[in-house]
DNA sequence: TTTAATACACGCATAAATACGCATAAAAAA
DNA sequence: TTTTTTATGCGTATTTATGCGTGTATTAAA
């Protein structure tokens, strides 16, 4: 049996019963336990399984939480945060994507500024109801549990229906040729929404951002009005901008 | 069994019951208590559990704000969720409304049940993100900041629209000849909704609640299905009901 | 407070699982 | 073909998981 052929069904298996013993596939592939054990490795290696001490388990399905995200990168995401708070002003209705780097903007929008924003991410939204004097519109659907922000037409045509000031938003990557692109249709569909619907664009993005292209555009850069980084102004990588 | 496996059921089970004894596990579970007792230090290690002598709690990771409120009462309300989520069958369609009662309800919801819940309390949501295979539709509207909820006119036209199997919620008050009474108009409204969108109305009920009556009207006894309580089923307090 | 009963940490022993080096077999590339 | 790479099995040293005994700490009862 080749090699493949066999990790294929420990990881069939694995599937199927939600654990699986070296010794037990050891015995059902007619191959020595070394060599289930450096399959099992290499699947975990490539993670697609949890290897654990007698056999393996199917991976954490959950991709690494929203909790254990927000940490990275934080000083940076904390940066633009700062930066980008300055640019809201008092009275006005503002859309917040959810990202790392819009739940620290969240946190520390200065108590004195009065604002409507619409949302629709719940640990934003929470952040935000120990805002004194914002007020807070949530974007209803369906929810997404990793990213804990809702997704589907009933957020599109929400936001559809929306007229902003300002927006901000996180993004999966952005260059001057391709402009912000993501890696999931749906959330690159409600970013569209979300910039016909404001007046003015503000990206955060975070130096690892910039020059990534994903899967799926969300807009050229001239519709972007304002891009906060936490990059060196005079760094060559502005040259192309 | 795998210690990963064994693990994950210690951790199942606190959940559910909201303590467990060493000794308890080491008999369930088939192994020495020494071995609970590691299993123990190290799931605390982690922080995923809050161990004791003798046994471990849940470790409770909200915010101390909320926690307070939630703390109130908290055996109580736990005593009664206890008693709802055995109401839960697979496959339902459930509206919650947002009670703190409710969130203890949504902390155990066993993992294997599939269901669809609809709510609009931004910390039930966020618990319930936590469940693997239960379908969350936020309901969105305008945020009330204190009781973490959204409320106004759209959280009632999106509730008004929805079909439900059950209906869990909490109440200001209730008793024989004013049913259940709320001192807001809003969410006396969006309970309105809630009743006549659901097929069977569970009403969460701590013994303080009982015979109270607020400003609003929600609904007569007749259209509650079934009450669950903290009190003995022999109490007097019965007699009317 | 003193006392008895548990629960606990620590060290050790054992068995199972694992990693590593090496030899060989199988497959791929030259 | 020969050479090189890859995959596999085996022996051995190491690591991990577990249970047991002993002394200590904690809790509850007297």
């Amino acid at each position: 049996m080749l090699k493949e052929e066999r990790q294929h069904q420990i990881l069939d298996k694995i599937k199927l019963n939600r654990k699986v013993l070296s010794s037990d596939l050891s015995i059902e592939l007619n191959v020595s336990e070394d060599t289930i054990r450096r399959d099992l490795n290499e699947l975990s290696a490539k993670g697609l399984i949890k290897k654990v001490h007698g056999g393996a388990l199917p991976k954490d399905s959950k991709a690494p939480s929203y909790e254990e995200r927000s940490s990275f990168n934080l000083k940076e995401k904390n940066s633009i945060a700062k930066k980008a708070v300055k640019l809201i002003k008092d009275g006005q209705v503002i859309i917040m994507s959810g990202s790392t780097t819009n739940l620290q903007l969240a946190k520390i929008i200065p108590s004195d500024i009065n604002a409507t924003i619409y949302t629709y991410s719940l640990p934003i939204a929470l952040q935000l109801t120990e805002h004194p004097s914002i007020e807070i519109i949530f974007i209803g659907g369906k929810l997404n549990k990793a990213a804990q922000v809702t997704v589907g037409l009933d957020v599109v045509s929400s936001i559809s229906e929306l007229r902003a000031d300002l927006c901000f938003m996180g993004t999966g990557g952005i260059n001057v040729s391709n402009g912000m692109t993501e890696p999931d249709w749906e959330v690159s569909h409600i970013k569209k929404c979300m910039i016909s619907a404001s007046n003015s664009v503000i990206v955060l993005c975070t130096k690892n951002k910039l020059n990534e292209v994903k899967r799926y555009a969300v807009s050229p850069i001239s519709k972007i009005d304002t891009i906060v980084t936490d990059i060196d102004p005079n760094d060559s990588i502005f040259n192309d901008f």
